[in-house]
DNA sequence: GACATCAGACCGACTAGTTGGTCTGTTATT
DNA sequence: AATAACAGACCAACTAGTCGGTCTGATGTC
């Protein structure tokens, strides 16, 4: 089939124009005339405008989840666990700028059920950090004086903040801009001994390196 | 005057409304029902309910522009400002958290006429950080090898997700948690001479110690 | 000090426009 | 022929904003 299926028509249309204008500064009739369709095309894919949302939604965080849960079977160190997390989940910006930007900024206006769901796996991903930031202080490779929740959410931030600025083709990639966090979590993160220590030390140097 | 003002009672009441359902899911209805004024009394004080947005996020930023500033002021090292700016900024969440909450959700809602305003504060803001990193580089206390909007980026993105996740009454007070946040930060920019040195460390170790 | 004048704060029924969603009909596919 | 995929006119609900009117208190005048 040459032609792409209307589905995926109207949430990539959807999609560009919630971004720009929010959800709420798009209309249905908006949507369906931008990807040439009609209003029964979009009712018979959609049981509501609201599910089109939660499929945005939805698409953009179990994508992330999987991807760090991923990272930490991969992985063996909390520190390899971290960057690897940091990484992949700086990436998702090329990949899935407009959903995330819908992820964060229209949430609000998900319908009880369906923030239920989307709750549930952020929730799920968050764990994923604290507990490498947990494992690591009990390794010794992270500084103990640090609490993991705060810590962990000044991750999260930092990172997810980028959906407000980053422009894809800008003037650095993506790796680059990834390479950066990396730098500056681990230097916040890392007690003496670990930046001293040599596997720890290789990893960081050899994925993470300005040279 | 024993009773409080209407134009302050709609501000307060919509900020709470805003905050919880976001500014679509709030009419201005039940903004002047909550508040126990009168569809005349809101457009008797306000054009429009745009106009209500726009000075929420008015009252927002100028605060935050202008502590910046103060704090640029009154200390003369890069790494003593950079400190008291992120001080200042953090503890602006007990103080207006509702605001920053609508000010990060509903920006995208703005009449271009007033976006344009805010956006000026918000880009003059952004230069004070860069300014400082930039300042505190060459000064050799902070790593020269970090990029500076990127880094800058990190500092405002990390702080603000706050903003996200931040209860008042939690179990971590304000102060606290914007003593974490200037731990990370000044251990992923300092030199390691600048952390050596003196007066640096003898300002970070005097405000921001974890002992 | 009583009264007229007036301005500004506030009220609330009403309107005009908008928008999500439905329903009936048409076209393609197997 | 039967079913799924889609078209588009239509509807009902909602909501920002309006507009004529009221109430209160200040000011000036005699």
């Amino acid at each position: 089939m040459a032609e792409k299926q209307l589905k995926e028509r109207i949430i990539e249309t959807a999609l560009k124009l919630f971004e720009r204008y929010g959800y709420h500064g798009v209309t249905v009739d908006r949507i369906v005339t931008e990807c040439n369709a009609s209003k029964g095309g979009f009712y018979h894919n959609f049981k509501s405008k609201d599910e089109l949302l939660y499929h945005i939604h939805d698409v953009f965080i179990t994508y992330v989840l999987n991807k760090a849960q991923e990272a930490y079977v991969k992985y063996k160190t909390p520190t390899e666990r971290l960057c690897a997390i940091i990484q992949s989940f700086v990436k998702v910006f090329d990949l899935y700028k407009p959903h995330i930007t819908v992820f964060y900024q229209e949430s609000t206006y998900l319908k009880p059920e369906y923030s239920e769901k989307i709750n549930e796996k952020r929730e799920q991903f968050k764990q994923v950090i604290f507990q490498v930031i947990r494992e690591g202080i009990e390794a010794g490779e992270f500084r103990s004086e640090l609490p993991v929740e705060i810590t962990g959410m000044s991750i999260i931030g930092m990172i997810n903040w980028t959906y407000k600025w980053y422009k894809p083709h800008g003037s650095m990639t993506i790796e680059e801009i990834a390479k950066v966090f990396t730098d500056l979590i681990l230097h916040s993160l890392l007690t003496e001994q670990a930046k001293q220590k040599e596997e720890i030390s290789a990893f960081f140097l050899k994925n993470f390196s300005h040279s």
